[in-house]
RNA sequence: GCGCCCAUAGCUCAGCUGGAUAGAGCGUCUGUCUACGGAACAGAAGGCCGGGGGUUCGAAUCCCUCUGGGCGCACCA
């Protein structure tokens, strides 16, 4: 019995109840689902709802009294062993160990598709997220994004959205040209130009660029900077790439602003929202009206000097996204970003979409380490690729994704140096190896799964593991809806802790000479789908489930 | 000045969108091993959930208001 399996049970009865007369509501009033909760102590039962206490002001009737007549029809549920009303209506219920124990099984023959659900099928979903500037490396204020962004793009997956992950390009400011102009005066031994690119990575590029156009010095300054321009870029991306890779993060798309601009796209998405009545001119400029939904000032697209803003590019970008056939093109910003919310939202809005529902912007705190604001420019970066070499993938990944985006987090790298249990990342991948360990032992031992008897798993532990795996499922969707990676994150900790805990209180395999029983085959079915579980979640957040450690 | 985000244990942070005695990890202290992997488990100490009002059966959670941090307000990209 999963608590989902149980909340439709009770939404059940509950329409019988109102069917019967026995409850004085609207059918409709009635949810589909009815919210379950682990309860903090155990005395509470396996599961608790408070569906009396928020329904009983409309049927008119007070909370324990709704949870009377509920509870009696509760307890003809198949499964259910105990209903009892606490407190000022709460329906507390013990559900019989077969029932829970049953789980295991389904557990493991469900495979890496534990988890998956369909709450979100029939979504088409844009994800653009890192977009860094292809004028430097990544750095750390990337990562956040490059790790929470994968993470929330498998978890809509695995929720049934169809996702395409999209990196834009912004290689077509005159931060490009700041761009070729510092690894110019690199090559030429001259100081950084103002408000040029400073760091070691602007000479590497040099030789980059050296190698592929060994008489690039003998050029004139005119001549070499697009030669600079463009290989420098073509370096600085595949290093970008790269990183990318080794960090486990795949992009479906690379998108190019230049391309727009090629393409045409500004002039025409300048056109297409002119027809929708929302682009004005005014001393010589182009501008949208963005003021008519929510911006705080209009903005320009065509500067009177001819030349597009790039305002104006992310409305032709948008436009490409929603011409691609996307309904919800979600945006990764970083919080020195959040004044776009209003103006993006206002593109989606002039282009004919709902605001609302086909765009979202979320905005991400930046991640300080050791207090100190890090910038590309100043060139005290830490780069995303050094702390993989330093701290390894899975540590950077897992401890950025467990948390969420809107808080500020504060690395210490010093703690994160640390390879030991002081980082989280190890108490989940060591339970996960636990688990793989387990099994190699009681296989050793002669423990198949041959025999299943779900009655057996009766003890506390095995009951409470139960119930942790049970709710991962559901935890995944909300994770998916609410475009928090970190819920599961949190949710594999917790059953890494009741792992534990049954490992400790219940031998998998048998001891010394005893013999092997049917009790030690139905715990290995309960050892392999924890074992399922945490691999299947380590891998959403783009972790790797270790065999041994 | 206007706007967005944040404030919870000594530290880093959760808290399932309003529920029962506010949690985890680390740190501190005390225990559990002739060990299916001790990178574990059990227990203790540690909280005016930044302050003050309000909403209701019920608030860390929602509203107002202070305080204190982070960030943003371009015909830059």
């Amino acid at each position: 019995m999963t608590p989902e399996e149980l909340s439709l049970a009770i939404s059940a009865c509950l329409k019988d109840a109102v069917a019967a007369g026995e409850i004085a509501l609207s059918a409709s009033a009635v949810p589909d689902e009815v919210r379950v909760e682990r309860p903090k102590n155990r005395e509470h039962g396996d599961w608790a709802t408070n569906i009396a206490l928020q329904l009983s002001k409309q049927a008119g009737t007070n909370p324990r009294e709704f949870a009377t007549i509920l509870s009696a029809r509760l307890k003809s549920i198949d499964g259910v062993s105990a209903v009892d009303i606490a407190g000022p209506g709460f329906l507390n219920i013990t559900v019989d160990a077969a029932a829970a124990g049953a789980l295991a099984k389904a557990i493991v023959e469900a495979g890496r598709d534990y988890g998956t659900t369909t709450t979100l099928a029939g979504h088409v979903v844009n994800m653009e997220f890192v977009s860094a500037n292809p004028t430097g490396p990544l750095h750390i204020g990337h990562t956040r994004w490059a790790a929470l962004g994968d993470a929330i793009a498998r978890v809509l997956r695995a929720s049934g959205a169809e996702v395409t992950a999209e990196y834009y390009i912004n290689d077509a400011g005159s931060q490009m040209n700041v761009f070729a102009n510092s690894v110019y005066s690199r090559l030429h031994g001259l100081p950084v130009p103002e408000g040029g690119y400073p760091g070691q990575y602007i000479a590497d590029l040099g030789h980059d660029v050296l190698s592929a156009h060994p008489d690039i010095r003998e050029l004139t300054e005119v001549a070499a900077l697009p030669v600079i321009r463009a290989a420098a870029y073509k370096a600085q991306l595949k290093d970008i790439k790269d990183t990318l890779a080794d960090f486990g993060v795949a992009f479906d798309v690379y998108f190019s602003e230049q391309e727009l601009h090629d393409a045409g796209a500004i002039e025409s998405a300048v056109a297409r929202l002119r027809e929708q009545g929302h682009v004005f001119d005014d001393g010589g400029a182009v501008w949208l009206r963005t003021t008519d939904f929510g911006d705080d000032k209009d903005r320009v697209m065509i500067r009177a000097n001819g030349e597009p803003t790039y305002f104006a590019a992310d409305a032709a970008y948008y436009l490409s996204k929603k011409d691609r056939g996307f309904t919800e093109k979600i945006y990764l910003l970083g919080a020195d970003h959040h004044g776009y919310i209003n103006r993006l939202k206002a593109i989606a809005a002039c282009a004919g979409d709902d605001p609302d529902v086909n765009i979202e912007v979320l905005i991400g705190q930046l991640v300080s380490v050791n207090g100190a604001k890090l910038s590309k420019r100043a060139g005290n970066i830490i780069e995303l690729k050094d702390l993989i070499d330093w701290l390894g993938k899975d540590a950077v990944r897992y401890s950025l994704a467990r948390f969420p985006a809107d808080s500020p987090l504060t690395l210490d790298p010093d703690l994160l140096k640390k390879h030991s249990n002081e980082n989280p990342v190890f108490y989940v991948q060591y339970a996960h190896a636990r688990t793989r360990g387990a099994a190699r032992n009681a296989v050793a031992a002669g423990v198949d799964r041959s025999a299943f008897e779900a009655s057996l798993l009766d003890h506390a532990t095995e009951n409470e593991l139960l119930s942790y795996l049970g709710s991962y499922p559901s935890i995944v969707a909300k994770a998916a809806e609410l475009r928090e990676p970190h819920r599961v994150a949190r949710h594999l900790e917790v059953i890494a802790g009741a792992y534990h805990r049954w490992y400790d209180a219940c031998r998998i395999a048998p001891m010394g000479d005893e013999p092997v029983t049917d009790v030690n085959r139905t715990r290995l079915w309960l050892n392999d789908a924890t074992s399922q579980v945490l691999a299947n979640g380590l891998d959403l957040l783009g972790v790797s489930a270790p065999e041994r450690m």
